[in-house]
This record gives C-alpha cells, structure tokens and sequence, in this order.
DNA sequence: AGTAACTACGACGGACTGTAGTACTACCTG
DNA sequence: CAGGTAGTACTACAGTCCGTCGTAGTTACT
C-alpha cells in the first residue's frame, strides 16, 4: 500500500499500462518503455524518463539498477492497484458509513461487475 | 453521473460535507456554510463562494436562485459519489479487466465491507 | 439615501503534470 | 585511446487545479 494519496495524470498511467503489459518478470528500462510510447504518440525519451522518475517518487513503481540503466517494475498489479484507489475514494469520503456507499455501489453496477463481486466473495468462502 | 474525471481538494470536500450534513430538504446559502466551516478554520466568505461555485461548475452540486441568493443542493447523496468515485477508479484503470480488480478489491477488503457487499447483494436478490 | 447582504470577476501562489533540453557519465568500437 | 552511444541527473517552463481573497457592482431593507 503506497499510503500515497496522488492523482496519476494521463502519461503517467499510459506509463504503467507499459509496465504491467510486459511480462510480470521483465522489468523494462525507460528505452523499452519509450519504444513503446512512441508508437502511438509522439513523445521525447527524456519525458518518459521523467514521468518513471516521479512514479518511482510516488511509490508507484521500484526502481533497480542493471548496469548504467534502471529497471522498473509496478509495485503492485493493474488489479491491485485499481482495488487501492478504490478503498482510497471509501475511505476519504465515506469513512464512517461504507456500508451506504458500498450499497450504492452494488445497486448501480453493471451485471458484469455484480458476478465478478459474487464470485470473489463465493471464493472467500471457499478458503 | 457527473461524468467529470475531476478531483476533488480538501476544501471542495469540507463544503460537500456540511451539504451533507443539513437536511435533504435545506438547501443551504453560502453564508450558512461558511457559518459552519468558520467554527473550525479561520476562512473568507469569499472563499467559501468560490469553492461553491466551483463545484456547482463541476457538477457535483446544484444551485438555485432564491431570491438575492443562490442556494447549493449536492447533486448527489455521500454514498453515491463514493460510489461513483469508486466506479471511476475501476473504469479508468481496469476498464477491460474489472474482474480482476474487484476480486483484488474483495480479497483485501476488511471483514466489515465484505458483510456490507454480501448484505448489498443479497438485497438485490430480495427484488 | 445609506447600509447590509450577495454575487461576479479577477488575482495570485503553490502543487502537480506534461514536456523537453542540457550537461555529465559510463561503455563499446574501431 | 578517441569518439560516438546510451543513460541518468538536473533544470525549466507552461498549463491546470485548488486554496485563498479582494474589490466592484447589485439588490433590498431601513
């Protein structure tokens, strides 16, 4: 959990989107990442470098060294991630009534949503 | 739904909070929730306008005219933005993958929000 | 008419984000 | 070894959002 209460502007998340389509295991370098950006927009390495740089700042992402270049890895999955914020908008607006908005949000979820919340409810059980 | 991607800052959330307190019904003035904010920080009317307007701006309140006066309704109930929030955090990021984000929601959800979904979700069976 | 209550508009500093240039360093290649 | 290549570090700047007000102008009541 990254405690951390920042917004994550529009490069910022095309950044992590990068990082979590690549293998779990392969740790992209600022190039890989910039390869990849720069397919769909036009964009300068160093901008990529820079937004890595503030999400590593954020705890978004770890930072490792290999060699003269840095790797970088999401701290947690997309899932994980998005769940985070999630609890982060429930607890800084609703702390001391989640049950309402929880309501509130079951009643207005797509059918989609209300089977995936059934099953990993029906999951806890079977533990 | 709003349908604002918009964030909302500390005191946009503290006037939205007195919104929620009053009655459903109270409509409340500027002065009135300046009144309120005033009992704990030191701040400007003025301020407290421009908040108001703002955030009649983004949507999240609605204003009525009575008299010389505007009067601020939120536009929706705590729980609904929350849960609106919460929906938007789950589109912007897991937008092709929800289920994968609710299942990590539900698995580090604490004990009292997974009987709150469970009691959510056995009311929409009661229809 | 004068005053009190309100709104409208404009301002400004600080934080965050997108964007990128320049300088400096470490490597590999002839 | 000299030069280009890949990388990082540092700095900068404009745009937007938010917190914070001041001032001017309007409406209404005394």
């Amino acid at each position: 959990m990254p405690s951390n209460r920042k917004n994550i502007g529009d490069l910022e998340r095309a950044v992590m989107e990068v990082l979590w389509a690549a293998d779990a295991d392969t740790h992209l370098t600022v190039r890989e990442v910039h390869a990849q950006l720069a397919d769909d927009r036009d964009i300068a390495y160093t901008t990529v470098m820079t937004v890595m740089d503030r999400l590593a700042r954020k705890e978004l992402v770890d930072q490792e060294r290999d060699g003269r270049a840095y790797r970088y890895r999401p701290r947690a999955s997309r899932g994980e991630m998005t769940a985070d914020l999630m609890r982060g908008a429930l607890e800084e607006f609703a702390s001391h009534d989640r049950r309402t908005a929880l309501a509130a949000f079951v009643d207005d979820a797509p059918a989609e949503d209300i089977a995936a919340l059934r099953q990993a409810l029906a999951a806890l059980d079977a533990t």
